[in-house]
RNA sequence: CCGGCGGUGGCGGAGCGGUCAAUCGCAUCAGACUGUAAAUCUGACGGGCUUGUCCCUGCGUAGGUUCGAAUCCUACCCGCCGGACCA
C-alpha cells in the first residue's frame, strides 16, 4: 500500500486529524509505528465504540500501524462507573470489554489477533516514568484547562468534581507518551485531552515522543461520534449536542454490539427519524458511518406497491433519495435493522456462549 | 473541628403538624393520529390484588413529642458553602 492510500485510510469518515499534514513524514520513516485508543470500561459496548472506533482502528491495523487498546480501569474508577470500585472495573475490563471488543472487531473483518490490549493498572505498576510524565504534563498545564477539560469524561464544564476527576486528563495525555505512541485515536469528544497532549509535546523532560533526534506531536485521530436514537432536545445549541449523541444511559438511544433481532428491531423502530430531513437523523447518520463504510453498493427493499426496490452505489445517492422523499424512513430502516442483525450476528453469537453470557450478566448485575 | 444551608418518587422540584402515595415539570410505558419515529391528544406512572371512598410500604438513618409528622425535637450519616487548624 502506498502513502497516499494509507493517508486516505486513516483519514476517511473521521471528524478530524490533526494535523494531516503530518501523516506523509511518519509514514515514510521506515519504522514500526503505534496506534493508542484509552477506552473507560464503562458498560455495554454500543455501536458507537464497537464499530465506529472498532473500524477506524482496523484501517491502523490495515495500513501496518500496530493497534494498542487501552483499558483504563484507572479513568473508570476515577470516573466512578461501575461503583467505582478498582477490582470490579479490572476484571470487567480483562473479560468482558476485551471479549467484547475482540468480537466486534471481527464483527467487522478483522482478526482480534491484531489488537494489542493494556490494562491501565498494569501499566502504571512500578512504572515511574508514567508517573514522572502525569506530573510533567500537568507542569505544562494551567489548573484551568484542566477544569475546563473535564468534559472529556462526560462532565459538565464548570461542574462540581472531586479532585481525582482533575488527574484524569493529565493521565490520559501521560497514557501517550509513556506508551511512546504516534496516534492517539479517539472520539471527538476527547479532543480537549489529544490536544493538550500535542500542545505539552515540546516541554516533557521525560518521555517525549521522538523519532530519531526528532520531537514529534502524537498525531489525534478523531472519530464521529454516532447519533444516538432518540429525538434531541435541548435549548441551547450545546444541550442539542451533547443530546444527540449515543449514550449508554438512555437505554434506548444506543444499540448493542450483543442485543437481541428483536432488540435491535424495536430499537430502530421507534428511533427519531423524520422524513426528507438528513440533518440529525440517527439512521441517515448510521447509514454513513456503519454501513457505506464498508459496502460499495447498498440495495434498499420496498414493497412494490410503493414502486420497488433501491439501489445506491454511495452514500450521496442515497442522501439524494432520501431528502427528495423518495425513499421512505420505514424502507430505511427495514433495511438497516436488517443490515445491522447479520452485521453483528458473530457478536451475538459469542455472547450467546456460556462464558461470555456469564461475563455480560455480571456487568448487567453492577448497572 | 466549628458555623450556615440542604437531603422528598427514575430525575428536577413543591409541600413545612391532619383532607399526602405526596401539586408540577421531565423521562418512561400504553392507546389515537401519520406507511416509521417526532409533534399533538388521551390514559398509566411506589407495590399488591378481590381495581376498591381496598391493603401495604414510603419523604437520609434511628429514636422522641403529639390523638395525628415529610412537616416539630434529639442524635447520627451524607452533600454543598464558609471558617478554624496549619509543626
Amino acid at each position: 500500500m502506498d502513502i497516499k492510500e494509507k493517508i486516505n485510510l486513516i483519514s476517511r469518515l473521521t471528524e478530524e486529524v490533526i494535523e494531516k499534514d503530518e501523516l506523509e513524514f511518519l509514514f515514510s520513516q521506515n519504522i514500526p509505528l503505534k496506534h493508542y485508543i484509552g477506552l473507560e470500561i464503562s458498560g455495554k459496548i454500543h455501536l458507537g465504540t464497537g464499530l465506529v472506533c472498532m473500524q477506524k482502528v482496523k484501517d491502523f491495523a490495515d495500513v501496518g500501524v500496530k493497534v494498542h487498546i487501552f483499558l483504563a480501569d484507572y479513568h473508570t474508577w476515577i470516573n466512578d462507573k461501575l461503583n467505582g470500585d478498582l477490582e470490579t472495573i479490572k476484571k470487567i475490563a480483562v473479560g468482558y470489554f476485551k471479549e467484547g471488543l475482540s468480537v466486534a472487531y471481527k464483527c467487522l473483518g478483522g482478526n482480534p489477533k491484531d489488537l494489542n490490549f493494556i490494562l491501565a493498572s498494569d501499566f502504571y505498576h512500578n512504572n515511574d516514568i508514567f508517573w514522572q510524565t502525569v506530573i510533567d504534563v500537568s507542569k505544562n498545564t494551567s489548573l484551568s484547562r484542566m477544569q475546563r477539560s473535564i468534559t472529556i469524561l462526560g462532565k459538565k464544564e464548570g461542574g462540581e468534581v472531586d479532585f481525582a476527576k482533575l488527574l484524569y486528563p493529565a493521565m490520559q495525555v501521560a497514557d501517550i507518551f509513556a506508551g511512546g505512541f504516534h496516534f492517539s485515536h479517539a472520539g471527538l469528544d476527547q479532543r480537549k485531552a489529544n490536544v493538550i497532549a500535542r500542545d505539552v509535546a515540546n516541554h516533557l523532560k521525560f518521555s517525549p515522543l521522538k523519532i530519531g533526534d526528532k520531537i514529534i506531536k502524537p498525531i489525534a485521530v478523531h472519530n464521529h461520534l454516532l447519533l444516538g436514537l432518540s429525538k434531541p432536545t435541548g435549548d441551547s445549541e450545546e444541550d442539542l449536542q451533547t443530546s444527540m449523541k449515543m449514550s449508554k444511559s438512555k437505554p434506548d438511544s444506543a444499540i448493542f454490539i450483543h442485543d437481541s433481532e428483536d432488540e435491535i428491531i424495536r430499537k430502530i423502530k421507534k428511533a427519531y427519524c423524520p422524513e426528507k430531513e438528513t440533518e440529525l437523523n440517527p439512521i441517515i447518520d448510521w447509514v454513513k458511518y456503519l454501513i457505506f463504510s464498508r459496502e460499495e453498493k447498498i440495495v434498499i427493499e420496498r414493497n412494490p406497491e410503493h414502486g420497488g426496490n433501491f439501489e445506491f452505489r454511495n452514500f450521496e445517492e442515497l442522501e439524494k433519495s432520501y431528502k427528495s422523499g423518495e425513499l421512505h424512513p420505514v424502507d430505511l430502516k427495514n433495511f438497516v435493522a436488517g443490515y445491522l442483525i447479520e452485521l453483528l450476528r458473530p457478536a451475538r453469537d459469542h455472547f450467546a456462549k456460556s462464558e461470555p453470557k456469564k461475563m455480560l450478566e455480571e456487568l448487567e448485575a453492577l448497572m
